[in-house]
DNA sequence: ACTATTTCATATAACTTTCACGAATGGAAA
DNA sequence: TTTCCATTCGTGAAAGTTATATGAAATAGT
C-alpha cells in the first residue's frame, strides 16, 4: 500500500490532508515537525511526503532537501504562491506545491501525478494477455499487429491496463484522461469507449472493456 | 552509463544536484573537495565534473585546471553572475558555469549539452536501416548518397534517430534543437519537420518521420 | 548574394465533442 | 414474478475544434 507523510505544525491540516488521502485509498502517517518527521521515516518508510513550508524549527526546505537524500518525493505546502516560495521549494528538491488553501481534488491529482512519475505506473511496457501497450512508442500491438490510436482512447486504455479486472470510475477516468479541468458533456467517456471497444473487439476477443453500471469500465482478460 | 563528479564543500548542495542527476539517469560521485575529487578520478573516470568555485584549500578553478590535464570536461558552479567569475572560469578551462541558485532544469541542460558536445553522450555514428548519421562531420548517408543538412535539420534528424520508434513530445525537441529559452512561434517545428520529410522520403522509403498527434513526432523503420 | 531560419496565412485532416434517440439495466410497485 | 419507470449507457451521425501540413514570403545570418 502506499504511504504518504504528512508534516505540519498545525494538526487541523494534517487532519484535513489525511482524511482526503484515506478516502483516496492511501496510508498516511502524521508529524507535528521536520525533527518528528524524521525519527518517524527510520521505522516506516513513505512513499512520498507532504510537507509545508512554514514551520518551527525546521522549516519545509530544510526538511525537504532531508528527505531528498531519503529520496523520498516531497509535495510542499505553501502559504502564497509566492514566487520566492516556487523557486527554492523546487531548489530544494521538491517535486511540486501546492498552494494553501487548496482544493483536496487538486492535491490528490498532484499526488498522484508525483507516484505516477516515481512509480511502476512509469513503465513503458504494459502487457495483458495478448495486449501490449508501448508507453514509448504510443503504440499498440495485439498477436502482433500494431495499432496506433488516437491520444484519449490510448490513455484510456493504458489506464485500464495498468490493473486489469479493476474497476475505475468513471470520474476517475475523465480525472485521469481529460484533466481536473474538463467541464464537457457526460457522454464524452461513452462515446470514447464505444470506439476504443470496436477497434478492440475487432484485434482481439481475449480482451475486453465490461461496463459496471452505475460505477466505470474495467477491462477483463479471458485466460485461455 | 555515464558518471558525473559532484565537488562541493557544502554537503547540501551535492546532494541536491545529485539528486536531479540520478533521476536523469546518470549515475554520480561525491567529493567534498579538490583533493578528495583528484583521488576519486583515478578510480571512476568520470565523463564530466561539477565543480563549485567557492572551496577552502583548492578552490575550483585551480581543480578544473587539473581535471582538464585529464581531458575530464567541467561545469563550474558560481555564487553569482560576476563577470570575474564568468572570465576566470574559461580561462580555467571551464566548458560552462551556472550561476546558484539555479534551477534543477538548467543545470540539466547545460550538462546535456557538454556531454553532446564531447560526444559523450552517444556514438559519433548513428545508424538506423539504411540510413547513417555522422556527428562528427554534420553528414547524412542514405544507399551511399552523403547529403549536407541545415543544422536545425541536422538536429532534428539526429535526436529523432538516437532512438528510433519512441516518440518524442514536442517539448523535448523544441528544446533539444532550439535550446531552453526559444520563444518562437510553435509552427516552426512543424516547418523543419516538412523539410526534413521531403528529403528523407527523396531519399528513401525505409525510414519515416511519423506525427503522433497531440504528443509528438517518431521515426519510423520499416524492417524489410 | 546566398542559404538558413522564422513567420504568416490558409488548408486539411485527424481527432474530439455534442446531439438525439434507442436499448439495457436495476429497483420499486403491482 | 411481472410490469413499470427512471436512469444509465450505447450508438450513429453531425458538428466542432484543434493540431499539424503546407506554400510562400519575410528575416536573419554568412
Amino acid at each position: 500500500m502506499t504511504t504518504i507523510l504528512i508534516v505540519d505544525d498545525e494538526r487541523e491540516i494534517v487532519d484535513l490532508v489525511s482524511i482526503h488521502l484515506t478516502r483516496e485509498g492511501f496510508s498516511t502517517i502524521k508529524a507535528a515537525n521536520g525533527n518528528e518527521a524524521l525519527t518517524l521515516i527510520d521505522e516506516v518508510w513513505p512513499d512520498l511526503a507532504i510537507v509545508d513550508v512554514m514551520m518551527p524549527n525546521m522549516d519545509g526546505f530544510t526538511l525537504t532537501k532531508k528527505l531528498r537524500q531519503y529520496d523520498i518525493p516531497v509535495l510542499l505546502l505553501t502559504a502564497k504562491g509566492s514566487i520566492e516560495d516556487k523557486e527554492s521549494g523546487f531548489q530544494a528538491g521538491s517535486d511540486d506545491y501546492v498552494v494553501k488553501p487548496f482544493e483536496p481534488k487538486e492535491l490528490i491529482y498532484r499526488v498522484r501525478a508525483i507516484l505516477r512519475r516515481y512509480n511502476k505506473d512509469t513503465t513503458p511496457l504494459i502487457q495483458v494477455g495478448s495486449l501490449r501497450i508501448d508507453r514509448e512508442r504510443y503504440e499498440v500491438r495485439i498477436d502482433d499487429v500494431t495499432y496506433m490510436l488516437p491520444l484519449k482512447e490510448f490513455e484510456l486504455l493504458t489506464t485500464l491496463a495498468t490493473r486489469p479486472g479493476r474497476v475505475f470510475e468513471r470520474d476517475f477516468l475523465m480525472e485521469r484522461v481529460w484533466g481536473l479541468d474538463f467541464s464537457g458533456d457526460d457522454q464524452t467517456l461513452n462515446v470514447h469507449i464505444k470506439r476504443l471497444r470496436e477497434k478492440l473487439h475487432a484485434a482481439t476477443n481475449e480482451v475486453k472493456i465490461m461496463t459496471v453500471r452505475g460505477v466505470g469500465y474495467k477491462l477483463e482478460v479471458r485466460k485461455p
